[in-house]
DNA sequence: GGTGCGATTGCA
DNA sequence: GCAATCGCACCA
């Protein structure tokens, strides 16, 4: 969905690509699918904008979803992904790898989307992984709840993925979760 | 306060 | 196939 009153204007009359918060106040689901083909923005310490297409992508849905992390309930960890969407979740795994996440819905209802491989679209950063993407754009838990209407790190519109490219698979390494392990909440471009 | 482990990655 | 490495969820 590439809806125009996704498109908002900057301070100035220069028309930015930025997503705004209504893209991210939508079913998880849905924006997990619209994540496929936006660009990952990440502005450095020293001024690099650093841009990746989001090529793959998996969806956490609600307390009941037992893959995801808010199952048992709002924690200290999971606290982000209760509030509305539009912010990060930044976790870190196995003590070594941050894992980036979209922070979807409205306030209350803890859903996300992990963000798992982008692509360069010019001059931008591969990264295939979950680990990969958070340690290729220099996210860690300082991002932890950070906007993504922020200066520090954003998405914005890429070119539209069309249904024929995109794929639909079960989540990656959440075979503890039971019937939920099967679901299709995983999306990635097809190669 | 103690214990077990994970929405992963890289190397043998 | 499996070690790395630690925050945190859970139990006492």
């Amino acid at each position: 969905m590439t809806a125009r009153r996704d498109i908002e204007a900057s301070s100035g009359d220069r028309i930015t690509r930025r997503l705004k918060r209504s893209f991210y106040v939508r079913p998880t689901l849905e924006v997990a699918r619209d994540l496929l083909g936006r660009t990952l923005c990440r502005k450095l310490p020293d001024g690099r904008t650093l841009r990746g297409r989001i090529t793959e992508v998996e969806a956490y849905d609600g307390p009941r979803d037992r893959a995801s992390h808010a199952h048992r309930g709002r924690t200290p960890r999971n606290a982000p992904m209760f509030e509305r969407g539009g912010i990060a979740y930044v976790y870190l795994i196995y003590g070594i790898h941050h894992c980036l996440n979209v922070v979807t819905g409205e306030c209350g209802y803890p859903a996300a989307v992990l963000v798992r491989a982008t692509d360069p679209p010019a001059h931008g950063a591969r990264a295939a992984g979950p680990g990969l993407v958070a340690r290729a754009f220099a996210i860690d838990r300082r991002h932890d709840g950070a906007s993504l209407s922020g200066g520090e790190l954003w998405l914005e519109h890429g070119a539209p993925v069309s249904d024929r490219v995109v794929s639909r698979t079960a989540r990656v390494g959440v075979a503890y979760a039971g019937a939920w392990a099967h679901r299709r909440y995983r999306f990635l471009m097809k190669r």
